[in-house]
DNA sequence: TTTCCCAAGCTTTTT
DNA sequence: GCTTGGGAAA
């Protein structure tokens, strides 16, 4: 029979020595949970309540009792609060923790990938496709299958993926993605079926995998290795999991296997703050956490020390209305502030000119511009926002939406370096031939499994005869991917090489936009500086695209960091003194969509909640009662129900009234 | 087979 | 307002 031999923790002799002083630093709770013992352990954490800060701690008091920093492994959700963290926690012990291993779920999976690969039948050079670069290739799949023929209304490419994705994600079958979110395809499911095969076939044979199969393929090679997964679990001893509310059933596998070997694995989370349902996220992991790994010791913090009381009770009270029950009350003893506001503007130029001026107010009061948020359910509703900004010259940065490597241009001229990483890569040769005069879908088609079907010297013409109508641009493509292949070539220079190359096609294919196309194209070029090789740059621009818009901010005068426009989604885990909740309209929050998702609802108010649990001190949730759209004219809207039944004495209504003008005193008096 | 033009349809959040 | 798809000319 086996056995088990108990082994007590190492931590008495080290505890002297210890360079913080851990109990000064941390309330009772939280430095419960940083000088825990080994073994699995939940932390529910509320919004505010020290999470980012407890994990931080738990980092250093896991070094200073000798875990070896590159035996520690942290798991957030973006890199940008990874590298926080680990930043932080670093200078809690002077550059000691620099080595713990830290990133997101995907970039964590790419790193075992890359070693591992082949063993599933990869190579190692792959490369990863973006939700775009997918969709690509399933329209590719559904052209030559004809299905978008023989079908009335077949789906999109982008729906098609996005039920692919949904089948990984969720570790579902196409039947029950279908019958669930998108009934109207009921018909199809056979064929979509066969699609997602193709789909799968095309990656395998071509080198490519999107965002899921980092996360699939990676769980299929611990799975199928046992050897392996126990080598790469015990290669971190502790593992710690931020924002687990937001990992979906593959993520929550992962987990499991990393901590395969020790059980040393400390999740964090808030069931409150789950807000990427969407993207399979699913609140029941955290629920069954205990389950999966047993014995687990839970822990919860609870007392919030971001945000005043008045803050909070609006928090409290929104969350009371959701369906699904949340048993935390947050409290602080933060000294009491202002109400938060509720402010209905006449429309949207009224609510940007409150916004703005407001704004202006709290900078003369010395509140700097950065500690300062405004939030928002879409990209596009601060759309009027950034020009209002832009004529006061308040300088601005804004997170969610557009990425640079969104646009035709960047995935142009990436092409051209992924075919250089990766010959094989279908998707990228697909794009880059198409932008030759004369070649359209089929004859790229036709290129491209002629030069898949060759092995090395897929940068030679040779071995098939090609039309005239398009052998020229053809020669020239050739030429300068075999000049640039030359290994010795730096990657600065391989980039210089490729937009030269490209210029002429830019200017033919955008001639009434080129110039800032062109400046895009340059500023990318300086930003792939950072980047040791042409691997990580291009995984890099996969997993962690550069947000377009928050590069337009004036780059020129830097004396003054930037106020901070972001998605309600991007903010997730930050704070700031002020939040402006803009565009607070039912249709927006919740958005309409939503409506027919099951605990959509539910999920829009957690998405509320999230944005109002940002503020420290000043809350204004704003809104139009106006708004224009095309064809129907002005038209009445209302604001969120969420904020129906709230009382006014937890939520101000504020009115906006115009100074008086000389002409208007004149008429009154 | 490519390319151009017009009509239709849809439109969120991110790794 | 933009992308996507279909149809027709070159």
């Amino acid at each position: 029979m086996a056995r088990k031999f108990v082994l007590a923790p190492d931590n008495q002799v080290a505890r002297t020595s210890l360079t913080i002083n851990y109990q000064d630093e941390l309330n009772p709770q939280q430095y419960d949970v940083v000088t825990s013992g080994a073994g699995p352990s939940l932390v529910v954490a509320g919004a505010g309540t020290g999470k980012t800060r407890t994990l931080i701690f738990r980092v250093a008091y896991l070094v200073e009792t000798g875990v070896p920093p590159d035996h520690i492994l942290l798991l957030t959700f973006t890199r940008r609060s990874a590298a926080e963290m680990l930043n932080r926690a670093s200078q809690l012990l002077d550059g000691r923790c620099q080595r713990v291993r830290g990133g997101t779920f995907h970039a964590y999976a790419l790193s075992i990938l890359r070693r591992h690969a082949p063993s599933i039948g990869y190579p190692r050079n792959f490369t990863i496709l973006d939700s775009g670069d997918s969709a690509d290739v399933i329209d590719v799949l559904r052209t030559a299958s004809g299905f978008h023929k023989s079908d009335k209304r077949f789906p999109r490419k982008r729906t098609i993926y996005s039920i692919i994705s949904a089948c990984s994600n969720g570790e579902q079958d196409v039947a029950e993605v279908v019958a669930d979110k998108y009934p109207q395809f009921v018909d199809m499911i056979d064929k979509i079926g066969i699609l997602r095969e193709q789909y799968h076939q095309y990656k395998l044979t071509h080198g490519l995998m999107d965002y899921d199969d980092l996360l699939s393929k990676t769980v299929l090679l611990f799975e199928n290795n046992r050897a392996l997964r126990d080598s790469e679990s015990a290669r971190c001893r502790h593992v710690l999991v931020d924002e687990y509310q937001d990992t979906n059933r593959l993520q929550a596998r992962m987990v499991a296997h990393l901590a395969s070997v020790h059980r040393n694995v400390m999740a964090v989370g808030d069931d409150a703050q789950s807000i990427y349902g969407f993207r399979g996220a699913d609140t029941k992991n955290i629920f069954q956490y205990p389950e999966i790994f047993e014995g687990t010791t839970i822990y919860k913090l609870e007392h919030n020390y971001r945000s005043t009381q008045q803050i909070l009770n609006l928090a409290n009270t929104l969350i009371e209305q959701s369906t699904v029950r949340y048993d935390k009350k947050l409290f602080t003893e933060k000294p009491d502030g202002e109400l938060p506001a509720i402010v209905g503007a006449a429309d949207d130029q009224y609510e940007c000119r409150f916004v703005c001026q407001m704004i202006m107010r709290l900078r003369e009061e010395g509140i700097p511009l950065h500690r300062v948020a405004v939030l928002f359910r879409n990209s596009h509703n601060s759309f009027g926002l950034e020009i209002e900004l832009n004529r006061r010259n308040i300088p601005f940065i804004k997170f969610g939406g557009l990425k640079l490597n969104e646009a035709a241009h960047i995935k142009d001229v990436l092409s051209y370096l992924k075919i250089l990483e990766n010959p094989r890569d279908a998707v990228a040769w697909t794009r880059v031939l198409q932008l030759l005069p004369g070649i359209g879908p089929k004859t790229a088609a036709d290129l491209v499994e002629w030069i898949s079907s060759r092995g090395s010297e897929a940068f030679e013409l040779t071995g098939r005869s090609h039309s005239p109508r398009y052998i020229d641009g053809l020669k020239k493509l050739f030429n300068m991917l075999r000049a640039a292949s030359v290994t010795t070539i730096s990657l600065p220079r391989q980039i210089e090489m490729v937009l030269e190359y490209y210029d002429p096609i830019l200017k033919e294919k955008y001639y009434e936009d080129f110039p800032k196309r062109e400046q895009d194209l340059e500023q990318f070029a300086s930003l792939t500086d950072q980047f040791k090789d042409r691997e990580s740059m291009l995984s890099s621009m996969a997993l962690d695209p550069i947000e377009l818009t928050a590069l337009d901010a004036d780059g020129e005068e830097k004396d003054e960091q930037p106020l901070v426009l972001s998605t309600i989604h991007s903010a997730k885990g930050l704070e700031y003194h002020t939040v402006f909740v803009i565009q607070a309209l039912d249709g927006v929050v919740p958005s309409t969509y939503s409506l027919k998702e099951p605990g959509g609802l539910d999920e829009e108010l957690r998405l509320l909640y999230v944005a109002v649990t940002r503020a420290e001190e000043n809350l204004f949730i704003t809104y139009p009662m106006v708004q224009y759209r095309r064809f129907q004219g002005d038209y009445m809207v209302r604001p969120s129900r969420y904020l129906d039944e709230i009382s006014d004495a937890i939520l101000e209504p504020w009115t906006l009234v115009e100074t008086p003008t000389p002409s208007s005193q004149k008429l009154l008096s």
